[in-house]
DNA sequence: ATATAGCTATCGAACGTTCGTTAGGGTGGT
DNA sequence: ACCACCCTAACGAACGTTCGATAGCTATAT
Protein backbone atom coordinates (compact mmCIF):
# COMPACT_ATOMS: atom_id res chain seq x y z
CA UNK A 1 0.00 0.00 0.00
CA UNK A 2 1.49 3.45 -0.51
CA UNK A 3 2.18 6.41 1.38
CA UNK A 4 -0.85 7.87 0.01
CA UNK A 5 -3.70 5.18 0.85
CA UNK A 6 -1.75 4.89 4.24
CA UNK A 7 -2.18 8.58 4.93
CA UNK A 8 -6.18 8.41 3.91
CA UNK A 9 -6.76 5.12 5.95
CA UNK A 10 -4.97 6.69 9.06
CA UNK A 11 -6.71 9.84 8.31
CA UNK A 12 -9.78 8.47 8.03
CA UNK A 13 -9.94 6.52 11.52
CA UNK A 14 -8.48 10.01 13.22
CA UNK A 15 -10.98 12.29 11.61
CA UNK A 16 -13.88 10.00 12.46
CA UNK A 17 -12.61 9.65 16.16
CA UNK A 18 -12.02 13.26 16.94
CA UNK A 19 -13.99 15.15 14.00
CA UNK A 20 -11.72 17.66 11.37
CA UNK A 21 -10.53 20.42 14.16
CA UNK A 22 -9.78 17.93 16.32
CA UNK A 23 -6.96 16.28 13.97
CA UNK A 24 -3.72 17.82 13.71
CA UNK A 25 -1.62 17.39 11.18
CA UNK A 26 1.23 16.45 13.44
CA UNK A 27 -0.93 13.76 14.97
CA UNK A 28 -1.35 12.22 11.67
CA UNK A 29 2.34 12.31 10.53
CA UNK A 30 2.81 10.41 13.38
CA UNK A 31 0.59 8.28 13.15
CA UNK A 32 1.51 7.18 9.78
CA UNK A 33 5.19 7.42 10.67
CA UNK A 34 6.47 10.50 8.49
CA UNK A 35 7.19 13.98 8.42
CA UNK A 36 4.67 16.67 8.38
CA UNK A 37 6.09 18.02 5.21
CA UNK A 38 5.47 14.62 3.35
CA UNK A 39 1.32 14.94 4.16
CA UNK A 40 2.12 18.06 2.32
CA UNK A 41 3.60 16.47 -0.64
CA UNK A 42 0.61 14.22 -1.31
CA UNK A 43 -1.99 16.99 -0.36
CA UNK A 44 -1.87 20.39 -0.77
CA UNK A 45 -3.20 21.41 2.16
CA UNK A 46 -5.63 19.77 5.65
CA UNK A 47 -8.96 20.86 4.18
CA UNK A 48 -8.30 18.96 1.15
CA UNK A 49 -7.06 15.82 3.01
CA UNK A 50 -10.10 16.50 4.57
CA UNK A 51 -12.28 16.37 1.49
CA UNK A 52 -10.52 13.60 -0.04
CA UNK A 53 -10.88 11.25 3.02
CA UNK A 54 -14.34 11.40 3.08
CA UNK A 55 -14.54 10.95 -0.29
CA UNK A 56 -12.46 8.03 -0.89
CA UNK A 57 -14.66 6.80 2.49
CA UNK A 58 -17.90 6.96 0.85
CA UNK A 59 -16.99 5.60 -2.51
CA UNK A 60 -15.97 2.35 -1.12
CA UNK A 61 -19.52 2.17 -0.04
CA UNK A 62 -21.11 3.28 -2.67
CA UNK A 63 -21.72 0.10 -3.98
CA UNK A 64 -22.46 -2.47 -1.26
CA UNK A 65 -26.34 -2.02 -2.28
CA UNK A 66 -26.65 -2.26 -5.86
CA UNK A 67 -27.37 -6.29 -5.55
CA UNK A 68 -29.73 -5.60 -2.75
CA UNK A 69 -31.45 -3.40 -5.37
CA UNK A 70 -30.58 -5.77 -8.24
CA UNK A 71 -31.91 -8.71 -6.27
CA UNK A 72 -35.44 -10.11 -7.76
CA UNK A 73 -38.11 -10.42 -5.05
CA UNK A 74 -40.84 -8.74 -3.59
CA UNK A 75 -40.92 -5.22 -1.91
CA UNK A 76 -41.12 -6.39 1.15
CA UNK A 77 -38.29 -8.80 1.01
CA UNK A 78 -36.35 -6.28 -0.46
CA UNK A 79 -36.88 -4.62 2.60
CA UNK A 80 -35.98 -6.75 4.66
CA UNK A 81 -32.91 -7.54 2.62
CA UNK A 82 -31.61 -3.78 2.89
CA UNK A 83 -32.01 -3.49 6.46
CA UNK A 84 -30.31 -6.27 7.00
CA UNK A 85 -27.26 -4.94 4.52
CA UNK A 86 -27.34 -1.80 5.71
CA UNK A 87 -27.13 -3.19 9.70
CA UNK A 88 -24.37 -5.48 9.25
CA UNK A 89 -22.53 -2.43 7.50
CA UNK A 90 -23.35 -0.01 10.60
CA UNK A 91 -22.54 -2.48 13.10
CA UNK A 92 -19.36 -4.06 11.26
CA UNK A 93 -17.65 -0.57 10.06
CA UNK A 94 -18.16 1.73 13.08
CA UNK A 95 -15.07 4.55 11.72
CA UNK A 96 -17.54 4.66 8.61
CA UNK A 97 -20.96 4.97 10.69
CA UNK A 98 -19.07 8.14 13.35
CA UNK A 99 -18.03 9.37 9.49
CA UNK A 100 -20.91 9.52 8.51
CA UNK A 101 -22.36 10.87 11.81
CA UNK A 102 -19.90 13.58 12.13
CA UNK A 103 -20.83 14.62 8.41
CA UNK A 104 -24.44 15.05 9.07
CA UNK A 105 -23.45 17.01 12.16
CA UNK A 106 -20.43 19.27 10.86
CA UNK A 107 -20.80 19.38 7.00
CA UNK A 108 -21.62 23.16 5.60
CA UNK A 109 -24.16 23.22 2.43
CA UNK A 110 -21.85 22.24 -0.13
CA UNK A 111 -20.15 18.95 1.75
CA UNK A 112 -24.06 18.41 2.40
CA UNK A 113 -24.89 18.49 -0.85
CA UNK A 114 -21.83 16.46 -2.30
CA UNK A 115 -23.37 13.59 0.76
CA UNK A 116 -26.73 13.72 -0.59
CA UNK A 117 -26.16 14.15 -4.09
CA UNK A 118 -22.98 10.91 -4.36
CA UNK A 119 -24.20 9.24 -1.38
CA UNK A 120 -27.70 9.01 0.06
CA UNK A 121 -29.44 9.85 -3.38
CA UNK A 122 -29.49 6.43 -5.23
CA UNK A 123 -30.17 4.62 -2.06
CA UNK A 124 -32.75 6.80 -0.67
CA UNK A 125 -34.85 6.75 -3.73
CA UNK A 126 -35.17 2.89 -3.91
CA UNK A 127 -36.23 2.82 -0.53
CA UNK A 128 -38.75 5.46 -1.49
CA UNK A 129 -40.23 3.48 -4.04
CA UNK A 130 -39.91 0.42 -1.89
CA UNK A 131 -41.99 2.47 0.94
CA UNK A 132 -44.28 3.49 -2.19
CA UNK A 133 -44.73 0.18 -3.05
CA UNK A 134 -45.36 -1.14 0.55
CA UNK A 135 -47.89 1.70 2.04
CA UNK A 136 -48.87 3.86 -0.92
CA UNK A 137 -51.16 5.68 1.42
CA UNK A 138 -47.71 6.74 2.94
CA UNK A 139 -45.66 9.54 2.54
CA UNK A 140 -42.62 7.76 1.15
CA UNK A 141 -40.25 10.79 2.09
CA UNK A 142 -40.93 10.81 5.89
CA UNK A 143 -40.85 6.47 5.53
CA UNK A 144 -37.38 6.36 3.66
CA UNK A 145 -36.38 8.53 6.31
CA UNK A 146 -37.49 6.77 9.06
CA UNK A 147 -36.17 3.52 8.14
CA UNK A 148 -32.49 4.99 8.31
CA UNK A 149 -33.40 6.73 11.47
CA UNK A 150 -33.70 3.41 13.12
CA UNK A 151 -31.08 1.61 11.70
CA UNK A 152 -28.60 4.60 12.46
CA UNK A 153 -29.65 5.35 15.70
CA UNK A 154 -29.50 1.58 17.05
CA UNK A 155 -26.25 1.41 16.06
CA UNK A 156 -24.88 5.48 17.01
CA UNK A 157 -26.62 5.48 20.04
CA UNK A 158 -24.90 2.25 21.55
CA UNK A 159 -22.03 4.19 23.65
CA UNK A 160 -25.15 5.82 25.40
CA UNK A 161 -26.92 2.54 26.04
CA UNK A 162 -24.41 0.78 27.48
CA UNK A 163 -25.60 2.75 30.38
CA UNK A 164 -28.64 2.71 30.88
CA UNK A 165 -30.73 0.18 32.65
CA UNK A 166 -31.46 -2.64 30.72
CA UNK A 167 -28.85 -2.97 28.52
CA UNK A 168 -27.59 -6.30 27.15
CA UNK A 169 -24.90 -7.66 24.94
CA UNK A 170 -27.18 -8.66 22.03
CA UNK A 171 -29.06 -5.61 22.02
CA UNK A 172 -25.74 -4.77 19.86
CA UNK A 173 -25.89 -7.73 17.29
CA UNK A 174 -26.56 -6.68 13.63
CA UNK A 175 -28.97 -9.33 12.99
CA UNK A 176 -30.81 -9.01 16.79
CA UNK A 177 -31.15 -5.12 15.51
CA UNK A 178 -31.98 -5.54 12.19
CA UNK A 179 -34.97 -7.81 13.10
CA UNK A 180 -36.45 -5.50 15.68
CA UNK A 181 -36.64 -3.17 13.29
CA UNK A 182 -37.96 -5.17 10.35
CA UNK A 183 -40.53 -5.78 13.01
CA UNK A 184 -41.42 -2.53 14.35
CA UNK A 185 -41.23 -1.42 10.29
CA UNK A 186 -43.45 -4.34 9.32
CA UNK A 187 -45.92 -4.33 12.57
CA UNK A 188 -45.35 -1.47 14.52
CA UNK A 189 -45.10 -1.76 18.52
CA UNK A 190 -48.15 -3.72 18.72
CA UNK B 1 -28.44 38.56 33.51
CA UNK B 2 -25.11 38.37 35.11
CA UNK B 3 -21.42 37.74 33.27
CA UNK B 4 -21.74 34.32 33.71
CA UNK B 5 -25.07 33.58 32.57
CA UNK B 6 -23.83 35.66 29.43
CA UNK B 7 -21.03 32.79 29.37
CA UNK B 8 -23.12 30.04 29.32
CA UNK B 9 -25.46 30.97 26.98
CA UNK B 10 -23.03 31.97 24.52
CA UNK B 11 -21.12 28.73 24.87
CA UNK B 12 -24.03 26.65 25.13
CA UNK B 13 -24.62 28.14 21.25
CA UNK B 14 -20.53 27.87 20.50
CA UNK B 15 -20.10 24.05 21.14
CA UNK B 16 -23.32 23.23 19.58
CA UNK B 17 -22.58 24.65 16.76
CA UNK B 18 -18.60 23.70 16.62
CA UNK B 19 -17.68 21.39 19.32
CA UNK B 20 -15.47 21.80 21.77
CA UNK B 21 -12.13 21.27 19.69
CA UNK B 22 -13.95 24.15 17.23
CA UNK B 23 -14.30 26.74 20.21
CA UNK B 24 -11.85 28.98 21.17
CA UNK B 25 -11.92 31.16 25.04
CA UNK B 26 -10.69 33.97 22.49
CA UNK B 27 -13.88 33.37 19.93
CA UNK B 28 -16.07 32.83 23.37
CA UNK B 29 -14.49 35.77 24.77
CA UNK B 30 -15.40 38.56 21.62
CA UNK B 31 -18.68 36.70 21.72
CA UNK B 32 -19.46 37.89 25.39
CA UNK B 33 -17.40 41.58 25.27
CA UNK B 34 -15.31 41.11 27.54
CA UNK B 35 -11.61 39.72 28.10
CA UNK B 36 -10.45 36.18 27.97
CA UNK B 37 -8.72 36.47 31.64
CA UNK B 38 -12.39 37.26 32.73
CA UNK B 39 -13.67 34.06 31.22
CA UNK B 40 -10.96 32.63 33.47
CA UNK B 41 -12.51 34.39 36.63
CA UNK B 42 -15.75 32.62 36.22
CA UNK B 43 -14.15 29.07 35.05
CA UNK B 44 -11.00 27.42 36.20
CA UNK B 45 -10.44 26.40 32.62
CA UNK B 46 -12.01 25.25 29.28
CA UNK B 47 -13.03 21.88 30.11
CA UNK B 48 -14.76 22.90 33.20
CA UNK B 49 -16.56 25.57 31.07
CA UNK B 50 -17.60 23.01 28.81
CA UNK B 51 -18.94 20.61 31.72
CA UNK B 52 -20.77 23.39 33.32
CA UNK B 53 -22.42 24.49 30.07
CA UNK B 54 -23.58 21.09 29.21
CA UNK B 55 -24.57 20.77 32.88
CA UNK B 56 -27.18 23.97 33.18
CA UNK B 57 -28.09 22.83 29.62
CA UNK B 58 -29.68 19.53 30.11
CA UNK B 59 -31.18 20.87 33.88
CA UNK B 60 -32.75 23.43 31.70
CA UNK B 61 -34.62 20.33 30.05
CA UNK B 62 -35.15 17.94 32.86
CA UNK B 63 -38.62 18.55 33.81
CA UNK B 64 -39.94 19.25 30.95
CA UNK B 65 -41.22 15.69 30.30
CA UNK B 66 -42.28 15.27 34.08
CA UNK B 67 -45.72 15.97 33.11
CA UNK B 68 -46.22 13.95 30.44
CA UNK B 69 -45.29 10.69 32.55
CA UNK B 70 -47.86 11.89 35.51
CA UNK B 71 -50.61 12.71 33.19
CA UNK B 72 -53.42 10.06 33.56
CA UNK B 73 -54.42 8.33 30.37
CA UNK B 74 -53.84 5.07 28.52
CA UNK B 75 -50.37 4.21 27.97
CA UNK B 76 -51.17 4.54 24.34
CA UNK B 77 -52.06 8.09 24.66
CA UNK B 78 -49.27 8.72 26.98
CA UNK B 79 -46.60 7.20 24.12
CA UNK B 80 -48.89 9.96 22.15
CA UNK B 81 -48.60 12.66 23.94
CA UNK B 82 -44.69 11.82 25.08
CA UNK B 83 -43.92 11.72 21.09
CA UNK B 84 -45.31 14.80 20.61
CA UNK B 85 -43.91 16.52 23.59
CA UNK B 86 -40.34 15.49 22.55
CA UNK B 87 -40.22 16.06 18.57
CA UNK B 88 -41.47 19.65 19.58
CA UNK B 89 -38.59 20.39 21.95
CA UNK B 90 -36.16 18.86 19.21
CA UNK B 91 -37.89 20.91 16.48
CA UNK B 92 -37.64 24.19 17.95
CA UNK B 93 -34.73 24.11 20.00
CA UNK B 94 -32.03 23.09 17.39
CA UNK B 95 -29.12 24.23 19.95
CA UNK B 96 -30.24 21.75 22.46
CA UNK B 97 -30.93 18.67 19.32
CA UNK B 98 -27.09 19.45 18.62
CA UNK B 99 -25.71 19.67 22.02
CA UNK B 100 -27.12 16.03 22.37
CA UNK B 101 -26.42 14.81 18.74
CA UNK B 102 -21.93 16.46 19.58
CA UNK B 103 -22.37 14.61 23.21
CA UNK B 104 -23.47 10.80 21.61
CA UNK B 105 -20.86 11.09 18.74
CA UNK B 106 -17.91 12.58 20.80
CA UNK B 107 -18.74 11.91 25.05
CA UNK B 108 -15.94 9.91 26.80
CA UNK B 109 -17.14 7.12 28.91
CA UNK B 110 -17.14 9.29 32.09
CA UNK B 111 -19.63 12.20 30.72
CA UNK B 112 -21.67 9.33 28.64
CA UNK B 113 -22.53 7.72 31.99
CA UNK B 114 -23.17 10.94 33.40
CA UNK B 115 -25.70 11.96 30.17
CA UNK B 116 -27.07 8.43 31.01
CA UNK B 117 -28.20 8.98 34.47
CA UNK B 118 -28.77 12.25 34.80
CA UNK B 119 -30.85 12.84 31.69
CA UNK B 120 -31.93 9.63 29.91
CA UNK B 121 -32.35 7.33 32.21
CA UNK B 122 -35.98 8.46 33.71
CA UNK B 123 -37.34 9.29 30.52
CA UNK B 124 -36.17 5.71 28.96
CA UNK B 125 -36.91 3.81 31.86
CA UNK B 126 -40.82 5.49 31.49
CA UNK B 127 -40.57 4.86 28.08
CA UNK B 128 -39.70 1.29 28.37
CA UNK B 129 -42.66 0.79 30.75
CA UNK B 130 -45.05 1.95 27.92
CA UNK B 131 -43.69 -0.34 25.63
CA UNK B 132 -43.65 -3.17 28.27
CA UNK B 133 -47.54 -2.36 28.40
CA UNK B 134 -48.15 -1.85 24.61
CA UNK B 135 -46.16 -4.47 23.65
CA UNK B 136 -45.53 -7.42 26.14
CA UNK B 137 -43.89 -9.83 23.87
CA UNK B 138 -41.39 -6.83 22.57
CA UNK B 139 -38.06 -6.50 23.85
CA UNK B 140 -38.89 -3.43 25.62
CA UNK B 141 -35.08 -1.36 25.27
CA UNK B 142 -35.29 -2.16 21.89
CA UNK B 143 -38.39 -0.66 21.34
CA UNK B 144 -37.48 2.15 23.72
CA UNK B 145 -34.43 2.78 21.25
CA UNK B 146 -36.83 2.47 18.46
CA UNK B 147 -39.18 5.66 19.81
CA UNK B 148 -35.91 7.70 20.78
CA UNK B 149 -34.76 7.01 17.05
CA UNK B 150 -37.29 7.86 15.07
CA UNK B 151 -37.50 11.28 16.80
CA UNK B 152 -33.97 12.38 17.02
CA UNK B 153 -33.38 11.23 13.63
CA UNK B 154 -36.01 12.92 11.92
CA UNK B 155 -34.86 16.11 13.10
CA UNK B 156 -30.75 15.65 12.99
CA UNK B 157 -30.88 14.77 9.31
CA UNK B 158 -32.80 18.00 8.10
CA UNK B 159 -29.55 19.41 7.02
CA UNK B 160 -29.39 16.35 4.71
CA UNK B 161 -32.83 15.62 3.96
CA UNK B 162 -32.77 18.96 1.98
CA UNK B 163 -30.25 17.65 -0.84
CA UNK B 164 -32.76 14.56 -1.19
CA UNK B 165 -35.34 14.56 -4.14
CA UNK B 166 -39.01 14.73 -2.79
CA UNK B 167 -37.74 17.10 0.10
CA UNK B 168 -40.62 19.24 1.27
CA UNK B 169 -41.25 22.37 4.18
CA UNK B 170 -43.91 20.45 5.61
CA UNK B 171 -41.33 17.80 6.57
CA UNK B 172 -39.62 19.83 9.35
CA UNK B 173 -42.93 20.28 10.89
CA UNK B 174 -42.38 19.51 14.58
CA UNK B 175 -46.74 18.38 13.69
CA UNK B 176 -46.43 16.27 10.49
CA UNK B 177 -43.20 14.36 12.45
CA UNK B 178 -45.07 13.65 15.32
CA UNK B 179 -47.72 11.98 13.52
CA UNK B 180 -45.78 10.11 11.50
CA UNK B 181 -43.57 8.46 13.96
CA UNK B 182 -47.17 8.07 16.04
CA UNK B 183 -48.60 6.21 13.08
CA UNK B 184 -45.40 4.14 12.27
CA UNK B 185 -45.05 2.87 15.98
CA UNK B 186 -48.55 2.02 16.46
CA UNK B 187 -49.07 0.46 12.71
CA UNK B 188 -45.94 -0.24 10.96
CA UNK B 189 -45.19 0.76 7.21
CA UNK B 190 -48.69 -1.22 6.35
C1' DA C 1 -17.77 61.71 57.72
C1' DT C 2 -13.99 59.90 56.06
C1' DA C 3 -10.13 56.94 55.61
C1' DT C 4 -8.70 52.00 55.34
C1' DA C 5 -8.94 47.40 54.05
C1' DG C 6 -10.77 43.66 51.46
C1' DC C 7 -13.40 41.57 47.85
C1' DT C 8 -15.21 41.03 43.08
C1' DA C 9 -15.10 41.79 38.33
C1' DT C 10 -12.66 43.20 34.67
C1' DC C 11 -8.68 44.22 31.74
C1' DG C 12 -4.15 44.32 28.66
C1' DA C 13 -0.14 41.89 28.11
C1' DA C 14 2.44 38.14 28.10
C1' DC C 15 3.77 33.00 28.89
C1' DG C 16 4.92 28.62 26.56
C1' DT C 17 2.82 25.37 23.35
C1' DT C 18 0.73 23.76 19.32
C1' DC C 19 -1.28 24.81 15.05
C1' DG C 20 -1.15 24.77 9.56
C1' DT C 21 2.05 25.59 6.33
C1' DT C 22 6.48 26.27 3.74
C1' DA C 23 11.42 26.60 2.34
C1' DG C 24 15.27 24.11 1.16
C1' DG C 25 17.94 20.10 0.90
C1' DG C 26 18.67 15.27 0.64
C1' DT C 27 17.88 10.58 -1.37
C1' DG C 28 17.00 6.75 -4.88
C1' DG C 29 15.22 5.15 -9.28
C1' DT C 30 14.64 6.14 -14.45
C1' DA D 1 19.43 15.25 -15.40
C1' DC D 2 15.22 14.64 -13.69
C1' DC D 3 11.45 13.52 -10.78
C1' DA D 4 8.93 11.44 -7.01
C1' DC D 5 9.51 11.09 -2.35
C1' DC D 6 11.05 12.09 2.17
C1' DC D 7 13.40 14.79 5.63
C1' DT D 8 14.80 18.79 9.21
C1' DA D 9 13.98 23.27 10.42
C1' DA D 10 11.55 27.05 10.65
C1' DC D 11 7.65 30.67 9.93
C1' DG D 12 3.70 33.42 11.77
C1' DA D 13 -0.65 32.73 13.82
C1' DA D 14 -3.65 30.93 17.14
C1' DC D 15 -4.18 28.26 21.12
C1' DG D 16 -5.09 27.68 26.62
C1' DT D 17 -3.65 29.85 30.45
C1' DT D 18 -1.55 33.18 33.91
C1' DC D 19 0.09 37.64 35.83
C1' DG D 20 -0.33 42.07 37.79
C1' DA D 21 -2.99 46.10 37.81
C1' DT D 22 -7.25 48.86 37.97
C1' DA D 23 -11.59 50.06 38.85
C1' DG D 24 -15.94 49.81 41.87
C1' DC D 25 -18.26 48.26 45.87
C1' DT D 26 -19.01 47.12 50.59
C1' DA D 27 -17.85 47.16 55.67
C1' DT D 28 -15.29 48.38 59.44
C1' DA D 29 -12.30 51.66 62.17
C1' DT D 30 -11.23 56.15 63.34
Amino acid sequence: MGSRDKILEQAKLLFAEKGFAGVSMRGLAKAVNMSVASLYHHFPDKNTLYLETMRVAFADKEQSFSEVWQTDCTAQEKLLLYIKCLTEILVQDRVFSRLVQREILEADQVRMQMLGENVFKVQFVHLKELVQELAPERDAHLGAVSVLSLLKYHVEMQPLLKFLPGWKAEHEQAEVIANHVSSILLHGLN
